[in-house]
DNA sequence: TCCGAACGTCTACGTTGTAGGTCTACAGTC
DNA sequence: GACTGTAGACCTACAACGTAGACGTTCGGA
């Protein structure tokens, strides 16, 4: 993901030798540990033994475990790459959605240290590496002709939306044991059909969700409203 | 939520005593210490200590912390009420909204238990205090003519949409220091303003976020979005 | 050559969730 | 009344946790 330092063989023998540690690969191991185990898999003890190293060298590398669970949420969202000189920015933040859903798939355990890390820090506090999106769908929407305010607008009802849709979908994929019948796969044969008649009748329709297309649809309810609730004023 | 045992003054004089505990009574100071101290302020010794008994009778009430987190959960969602009869499907989708933005903003700390307890059980494993509002929500929908899975995609939109705008409010909310200057309010200042040019001068949109009317420009789009989408045909 | 900083290691403290055992009080059966 | 099962309450104990503090080593720069 993030490229290791550029030169490591010329080095004055020594440095960055085999055993050195750094923040980089700190952070790398510890998002496969949550990758693999969850969050809650991951502690400083453990993450210290899959370095290889003693657990206190992590404090050399963050103040405190929150901060280092920040930095893995950095990490993922740093990747979301914004191109801020698109022409059309609608479909830019198509683009910006589907590439955020699929940074969600690749790791479903950190989405909730995604959408709930920033509860915790004031914005302007957050690593910048989190804001950079931020500031790149500000640039890509005023450069549409929108107003500051209306851009900022926009990006939070990408979110909210963006958020809001990740989290249904990651619940649809919890359970997908091969089971075939769908009222047993989803296990709403315990619900008591007097007072679930619906959700249980809707068996097939739960079992069978794309979050793919859910997320178009949401897309194509979100970007027509936009568009006829605000309306750029060209530059 | 579940009834207390019906009588509790006839009884045979010891059982039920002042010093009874009930699963109510715990997720009730549950919910307490939570929106005291936020999730982290919450354990098993501090909850027992709360109601001044010994850590483990926790333990004849719910089988781990998780489950209790996910109880604790659902006592707030279990006090939004949906009226399936209501006539007009939209308002009534829209008071739900503000009914659970309401509940949101009165314990904030329990919204993240709110949008991600979901994801650790599958849907249907879940307390069926947690569904009624999904029950009820579909019942509302197809008597307003919808399909079932139409019903359920309403319902998506519409929580998905909720969480998302429920988890950007909160973070409006983490600092309001009775600062004066915007840009230093939010600590934009901290900000190296070759890079995040427009973050800066958007400090005092920033700053005057309205959660309410911001649902409402949401909860716009979005019902207009779905009825130029999705049209109930009349039963 | 010396110094300060950074890095790595070790020990130790208080707190966590919870398994296990024990002791008490009561309900139901003879 | 005696016996038994069952549920509740309490205590002890354990392994794992986050991290403070002290100590040694290494290294770049003065």
């Amino acid at each position: 993901m993030t490229p290791p330092p550029a030169e490591h063989a010329g080095r004055p023998a020594g440095t960055n030798r085999d055993g050195k540690i750094t923040r980089e690969m700190v952070l790398a191991t510890a998002l496969e540990l949550i990758d693999r185990d969850g969050p809650d898999g991951l502690s400083m003890r453990r993450l210290a033994h899959a370095l290889g190293r003693d657990p206190m060298i992590l404090y050399r590398h963050t103040p405190n475990k929150a901060a280092l669970l920040d930095g893995v949420a950095e990490t993922v969202l740093a990747q979301l790459t914004v191109d801020p000189t698109a022409r059309d920015w609608a479909t830019e933040l198509r683009t910006i959605a589907r590439d955020y859903r699929r940074l969600a798939l690749a790791h479903p355990h950190v989405v909730p240290l995604l959408v709930t890390r920033p509860l915790a820090t004031p914005l302007a506090l957050r690593p910048q590496g989190t804001l950079r999106p931020l500031e790149d769908i500000l640039t890509l929407l005023t450069r549409a002709g929108f107003s500051g305010p209306d851009a900022l607008h926009i990006y939070r009802a990408l979110f909210g939306f963006l958020h809001g849709h990740v989290l249904n979908e990651l619940q649809e994929l919890i359970d997908n044991p091969a089971e075939t019948d769908d009222l047993l796969r989803l296990g709403l044969h315990r619900l008591p059909i007097a007072e679930f008649p619906l959700l249980r009748s809707l068996a097939t329709a739960l079992a069978s969700y794309n979050g793919a297309t859910e997320l178009e649809r949401g897309l194509d309810i979100l970007l027509t409203g936009l568009t006829t609730t605000l309306t750029p004023h060209p530059a």
